[in-house]
DNA sequence: TGTATCTATATGTAAATTACATATAGTAAA
DNA sequence: TTTACTATATGTAATTTACATATAGATACA
């Protein structure tokens, strides 16, 4: 653990991993069909405590759930620019979608169980 | 990305990393003084909604805190068993418990407007 | 015309977190 | 004496994410 890094960029996030990049995607693609670039903009709609997503994570993890059937592709060519890989959520996206919520609503139980216990002993 | 593992064992926990190893340990060492055998039964006090955590990652986080002046440990040899490495918190340690606390409110502000959002679009 | 910027996707590599397997050794109980 | 419990530790791998870099078409502008 070099914490020299954690302290200075990620704390504030509190933790590095698990920035939620899977669940987010599927909901902002259950919203409407969309790309990566646009993406990587759509997810700083979120107010998670985190710096940016860089775009190379965001591709990639598309990439990895396409390759397990959450979202599928095809290449679309608009009038300007160039091609964009669109993606649209599947039913089994949906699904996961569905279980990702539900342990959310867990996660947040236990993020308030521990600010209270965290309170408690607090003297400042 | 395997999510055959992730479906069975881990998507009841919202995501196999971020466990909050760190944060968790440091709670229970300002409460009071431990050692690894003992933390690894109390950290499932907290009702993380994830399997136990192995003690492994628990002996190996302690001596990462301790290279990082989050907590300091000593030998204790008691009456019966084998000695125990007891652990116990820092200023600093104290002061990174302190900035976790204020990025899990941060946390479970995004976690709840998640929640939100998803609820809008779901019609099941 | 050239060049810089924006749009858009992609790969290589490394670091950080955690899981699983395994090793060691003293102690207690059967 | 064999088994189980207490207690710590290391090796290795998988997973998530960050950072660097590459490619290439389109657009703006000098």
């Amino acid at each position: 653990m070099n914490m020299e890094k954690y302290e200075d960029e990620l704390c504030e996030c509190g933790g590095r991993f698990n920035r939620f990049v899977e669940p987010r995607l599927l909901l902002l693609l259950r919203e409407k069909k969309s790309y990566g670039y646009e993406l990587v903009r759509r997810l700083e709609e979120f107010p998670f405590p985190c710096p940016p997503l860089d775009a190379a994570t965001v591709y990639r993890t598309l990439r990895n759930m396409e390759a397990e059937g959450l979202v599928k592709s095809e290449w679309e060519t608009g009038e300007s620019g160039p091609p964009k890989r669109m993606y649209q959520i599947t039913m089994d996206g949906e699904d996961r979608l569905h279980a990702w919520a539900l342990s959310f609503e867990d996660r947040k139980k236990a993020i308030e169980s521990f600010i209270e216990r965290y309170n408690i002993g607090n003297n400042k």
